[in-house]
DNA sequence: CGATTTTCTTAACCTATGTTATTTTTTCTG
DNA sequence: CAGAAAAAATAACATAGGTTAAGAAAATCG
């Protein structure tokens, strides 16, 4: 079932009972979502962690030109979700939606700290998630100062290899911080 | 003492009793170093995450050019450490070093572990923490990416209060990502 | 399948930021 | 305190990447 792919991930990490199984996807929402449909707009409040089971979601900024700088790509396997909101509870900047028709599990803010209380080992799982994709973020922070576009399309690649091919050069433009014509034009120079 | 700093720090997120702090602060070391010592070279697995108890240190790449990318400053009170090489005990990429005298508290990999084993509340405090610097990471990679250099200069000196009348414009430059004439002339502009 | 929308390409021109070099000012160190 | 070293300022010129506009190709949808 649809629970597998989670459970599997977090079988890397920590080990449940079948208890403790039961327990934690008693926590989760199932949510399918069609291509295009956003699950968060700017000036929501992130109310749910969302762990990508199949299809592919983007999270995403925009800005005062109307320009979408994408933060983060969540093909299948993939945590996603506005980490300054779903801590906070406070209203949040970023857009989330689907790329392609997804199936999604959710947990809810709510149901995360009730986790962590009953079931400790899940602040392992999650603080080793959030260590991992801090690197990624420190990582592309430097990226972003220190490359050159094609040099940062050449990280996108190596970051996400499965997409390469999948996705429009207006969604890796948005990646990379360039404009679509700079994008084409530096593929065929 | 200088264990203070510290567990008052700790003690926003996470209720030590009298014993575990002691516990805890056994696995500490106290360093001092003098400005401009490093503490952590490219290619250095990183054995200790750092606290600072006084003064300022900074973590930064090195380019092929010989020029600086500033990750991070981490003033009295903060956490710095090259994260990667942190949690994979490979060799990492950062430069760590002081940009003044500082006093610091370093607490190493395997004490760490040994901590998260025996006061499981602590992978609930270094959570906390990586989710907060990974939340800044997030916004400071979409930053680089959208905002104009004048614009980044603005928000460093959002982030980093206590520090823009004390670093000099070259620190400062290499932290937003842009050549030292150029700050110059934007700040006089 | 045809119509509409979206994406991609190309090209001319523009701008923020980089480069190199020189001088001035500030900071460090003996 | 002096001399050396580092940082900051200034300026002329260079370039990566943006802007605008238009047409071609591809994807979407009724």
């Amino acid at each position: 079932m649809s629970h597998d792919l989670l459970l599997a991930n977090i079988a890397k990490h920590i080990q449940l009972g079948e208890d403790e199984k039961q327990q934690f996807c008693a926590y989760l929402q199932v949510k399918k979502v069609k291509k295009k449909q956003h699950l968060l707009l700017e000036g929501d409040v992130n109310r749910f962690a969302m762990f990508v089971v199949s299809g592919c979601l983007r999270s995403y900024h925009l800005d005062a030109n109307g320009f979408q700088y994408i933060q983060q790509f969540a093909p299948e396997g993939w945590w996603i979700g506005d980490m300054y909101s779903l801590i906070t509870q406070e209203p949040g900047h970023l857009y989330i939606d689907a790329l392609t028709d997804a199936d999604l599990l959710l947990i809810s803010k709510v149901n995360l700290e009730k986790l962590y209380k009953e079931i400790p080992k899940f602040n392992y799982y999650f603080r080793i998630l959030a260590e991992r994709s801090l690197v990624s973020f420190q990582e592309r922070s430097m990226e972003n100062l220190r490359l050159s576009a094609k040099e940062r399309y050449g990280k996108f690649c190596l970051r996400y290899p499965t997409l390469t091919n999948i996705l429009s050069q207006k969604q890796i433009a948005a990646y990379i911080g360039v404009t679509p014509e700079f994008l084409s034009k530096m593929l065929h120079a």
